[in-house]
DNA sequence: TTGGAAAAATGAACAGTGTTCATTTTATTT
DNA sequence: AAATAAAATGAACACTGTTCATTTTTCCAA
């Protein structure tokens, strides 16, 4: 093994433990908590060496929400073995609010928290694209098999996206609060249901 | 003129010109920007000042979310003239996003961002309860003209919220990248119409 | 094994933040 | 005019992200 090999390797694990510190602190404590001293804090280097490794704070929550896709996208995988085209879609739906219930922060950062979009070079939005074709080729398939006729897939397919998201955004950022007879949780699971009964009709 | 009711008004009066400041600057370079010392210095004050008329920041970003808020229902206003209660509801859906389009920052203020939400006595959401009184009156009426049979007005209300801010809030915070091949307005506008055509079969 | 170069880590310093509070200034009342 | 009450001040506190001259560590050839 050269020396160059495992310097890069070293780099490599360096970043990792600084996600790792800064996805602790970010799930504990919040954002703002999350500060580059008590990142370095958490892992016993100064602040000035998280510089060597991130050109900026923004750059660890975008490597972060980058994360949030993979384990997003993994939460997809049983999808494959649901046959039915419409079944699919209606778990895909299920999954995605349930990741927004059981983990707001990691949501909040991937599609609302303006901080990884500060980001230059973010790749090509390579996991938002990815996630983005499951939902596409599951209303495609929905299309084949007789529903949603003569929809734009791109437009339908925003729609989807944006009626999911806006229930969970709203839910993440306390905006429940004027339907305030009911628990955000039981509202935004019975309008998930009543969303499901609309595109089973179409 | 009694001296207590003289005192009272230029208090409110006081209120009204940091709350004036605050808006421009946040209007035109954003919350993190409109800093206390910013808005100090831009009605000639020192920072102190500040706290003898507002509790803590959020307090005053909390004042520009309600007239945000009031904004938005004035928008509203000639609704009251569309008779048929299904073109009131997409005049209503159009008048929504447009808000949202032409005033990024204030509905960013009003459903997006957490710092209104920080303060205590937020009132009893009299402002957000009362637009959404209006939607949920759109709806009621739709329904006694024979559209959305059978649906509970509180969830349907919440899913048509919840759409219509999806696309906004997807908008705003810069998460319409993965459909690079369109326009971001060309996409909302786009999907917004097949919205109201899915409506219209319901 | 040692000396010099390269790489890595440091932590003080900079310019900024929201917020507090003893002190000073201004206004009102006696 | 003096005493009291109200309003405004601005320095200070404890933070923030970021930079960079300085120090420490690692590496490799002589």
């Amino acid at each position: 093994m050269t020396v160059a090999t495992r310097k890069q390797r070293e780099k490599e694990e360096m970043r990792q433990l600084i996600l790792d510190a800064a996805r602790k602190l970010f799930l504990e404590k919040g954002f703002e908590q999350a500060s580059i001293r008590a990142i370095a804090e958490q892992i016993e280097y100064s602040p000035g060496t998280i510089y060597l490794y991130f050109k900026e704070k923004d750059e660890i929550f975008f490597a972060l929400h980058e994360e949030g896709f993979t384990r997003l996208i993994g939460n997809m995988a049983p999808l494959q073995y649901v046959a039915d085209p419409f079944e699919r879609l209606k778990a895909m739906g299920r999954i995605y609010m349930e990741f927004a219930k059981n983990n707001k922060d990691f949501y909040d950062l991937m599609f609302i928290m303006s901080a990884p979009m500060n980001v230059k070079e973010k790749g090509d939005w390579d996991m938002g694209v990815t996630a983005l074709e499951h939902l596409k080729s599951v209303l495609r398939d929905c299309q084949a098999a007789g529903r949603f006729q003569g929809m734009d897939i791109e437009h339908l397919s925003f729609l989807v996206w944006s009626s999911m998201h806006g229930m969970c955004a709203l839910y993440c950022r306390e905006r429940c609060a004027p339907y305030g007879q009911f628990h955000p949780v039981e509202l935004l699971d019975r309008s998930y249901a009543l969303f499901v009964s609309i595109l089973n009709r179409l």
